[in-house]
DNA sequence: TACACCAACGAAAACGTTTTCGTGTTGAAA
DNA sequence: TTTCAACACGAAAACGTTTTCGTTGGTGTA
């Protein structure tokens, strides 16, 4: 194991200041051009690199960000920091992967961790007991400190930073039509519990559509779920024996179980009842019925909200603040497991 | 946006010198008692955070490691990174995360970047692309450069570095046995190119298991898929008027697509033909029939791997070199795709 | 009184860079 | 011969820490 080559080594090594080392290696036009050719010729031959840490210590930036996201196994979350992987890296960015297991004191840890100058700047999706609880105090203290935060899919209003997130109740309401498009009338809901941003947002789509289309909003048709454990249970109760001719559920998940339950019930996906579900993942392309689904473009979100951070990262600080939120469109990805149109 | 608080400030603020300062809030015992207090009550109110890029500089060492994986939208990678995860996290560490898309330039390209001193070590499963490159230069030169390294998944034998893997022929004989027990006589492969190790081993396993049970090898019965993305075609195509009453695939793409074709050309799973995954991720469980599939324990692989290297880290170098192999065993989880005990 | 000793603190180096500001050596113009 | 650029390079500060090694002033002992 060979010594780490510095700027030190390759001066002492060719009888040269340290600064002439990094001149030359710079170009600067500074160092006469024999000595600058002999210096780059010996740090390309001893693969010369220069030391990423001391760089972000004098610079005082490190190039990366991080991000900080509920779960990781999770389709959706996962095509999130793929797409802010991809831009990340076009940009000469690394990117800090933190986890906080849905959990409050995990999230403020992962923030304190990332804050103390490993990274420049945070993309975040607030964990559920985050958003429960209703504190933010370790946002506000990031953005004081002048780290630029961007919140993407589980948003909260009032906190001034970029936002990323998609349009839940047209996304809903998209849902919603083409169930009513394809006749259906009697259309049950399973949602979140309301703290949870997108599952009050999709609720709202799912009700704005019905009373568009002129049919009444029947609260013994909606399903709020608080533990994603043993939601299938729960589902299977709530279906049990209801006269329905459609469910819209908030995720895949749920839209799967609701399918079990139906079949197992006697009924007939998509002819007695349609399904859709929200969030385009591997489960729904490939279950049978393939699902239709409201598509979230993970990896748009991921890239729009990277985009945003390394924007206000390379940003003179000095030109007026203000945030930006960003809506990525959703798209309704039509299969089997809704009847065709009549 | 104020000037964040660095030992500096805090010894002009308080009228002493940085040296004091920093003894004083690691509580040596230099310092009065007097002064110390006063400075770590200081220190508390401001919340003082020592600067990490400035202590990993100062330690030649970062606390964080790198990982990379192939692709992050996949179940069994995803439960990796968590189980690395955990365990950095309760030891201290923090982690980055890089994909190399199954490319070699990306991979080659993300180990330079960490390796700059932004990392103290790697976790690596490599890319397909290497593999078939058979080009491991990186990872020598990573090595050669002290950095430690633990491959885990897809690895490689000649590379002096600890590894994780799954104990692939013995997972791929307790599928077949089982299928064997049921009273499988005609059992489909459906495999990976060999350059990707897993597939090759799972392969010997298949035919191994196949000659200990007397059954002949059929190459007829044998797929190797090299592109994921036309796999399902594939495989219809392949098994499309087979005789058989068992398939085996190496993942639970394979598995599903499989099912898809026999069903469709009339065969039930699993009373016509069972059928048997590898990996056990979420398609697996909610499908229906529900996959019955060999379990690779992603998360404990994940955990074996940072403890591996963090192990490694912690001591100190001198020490004489010798390098792990740690086998992860599988589990075979039974659900409805195979037939129950004749 | 002289000496040693201890407690409490500060100066400075080091980690590996970049950059500003010298400084010494040329060559040519006056 | 003197003067002055231009050229080529080096010294040193800075980024924020930790740590080694002083340097004080005061106290106790012979």
């Amino acid at each position: 194991m060979k010594p780490k080559l510095t700027l030190k080594n390759i001066a002492k090594e060719l009888d040269v200041s340290i600064s002439t080392v990094s001149k030359a290696l710079r170009d600067s036009s500074e160092i006469g051009e024999e000595t600058r050719e002999k210096i780059k010729a010996f740090a390309k031959h001893y693969n010369y690199k220069p030391n990423n840490i001391a760089l972000s210590l004098k610079n005082r930036k490190t190039k990366t960000i991080g991000i900080i996201i509920p779960e990781i196994v999770h389709h959706f979350f996962t095509t999130v920091i793929s797409g802010v992987e991809k831009v990340a890296n076009e940009m000469g960015y690394n990117v800090f992967v933190c986890l906080s297991d849905n959990s409050f004191d995990k999230e403020v840890l992962n923030m304190e961790m990332l804050a103390n100058g490993s990274t420049d700047g945070f993309i975040l999706s607030l964990a559920k007991e985050t958003m429960q609880k209703e504190d933010y105090h370790h946002l506000i203290e990031a953005i004081n400190q002048g780290m630029p935060l961007v919140l993407f899919d589980r948003v909260v209003e009032d906190i001034a930073c970029d936002k990323v997130i998609i349009d839940d109740v047209v996304g809903a309401k998209k849902a919603l039509q083409h169930l009513v498009d394809i006749g259906c009338k009697k259309i049950a809901l399973i949602s979140t519990v309301d703290y949870v941003s997108v599952g009050k947002l999709r609720t709202r789509g799912y009700k704005e559509a019905l009373k568009e289309n002129g049919i009444l909003v029947d609260e013994d048709l909606i399903l709020k779920i608080e533990e994603i454990e043993d939601s299938e249970a729960e589902i299977d109760q709530f279906l049990k024996d209801k006269d329905i001719d459609a469910v819209f559920a908030v995720n895949e998940h749920f839209a799967i179980s609701a399918i079990k339950s139906l079949t197992e019930h006697g009924k007939i996906v998509p002819d007695d009842v349609s399904v859709i579900g929200f969030t385009d993942g591997e489960l729904s392309k490939r279950f049978i019925p393939s699902l239709t689904t409201v598509n979230q473009h993970g990896m748009r979100i991921g890239e729009e909200s990277a985009r945003l951070l390394i924007e206000k990262l390379e940003r003179t600080p000095s030109e007026d603040e203000y945030y930006k939120t960003i809506i990525v469109e959703t798209g309704l990805v039509i299969r089997n497991s809704t009847k065709s149109k009549k």
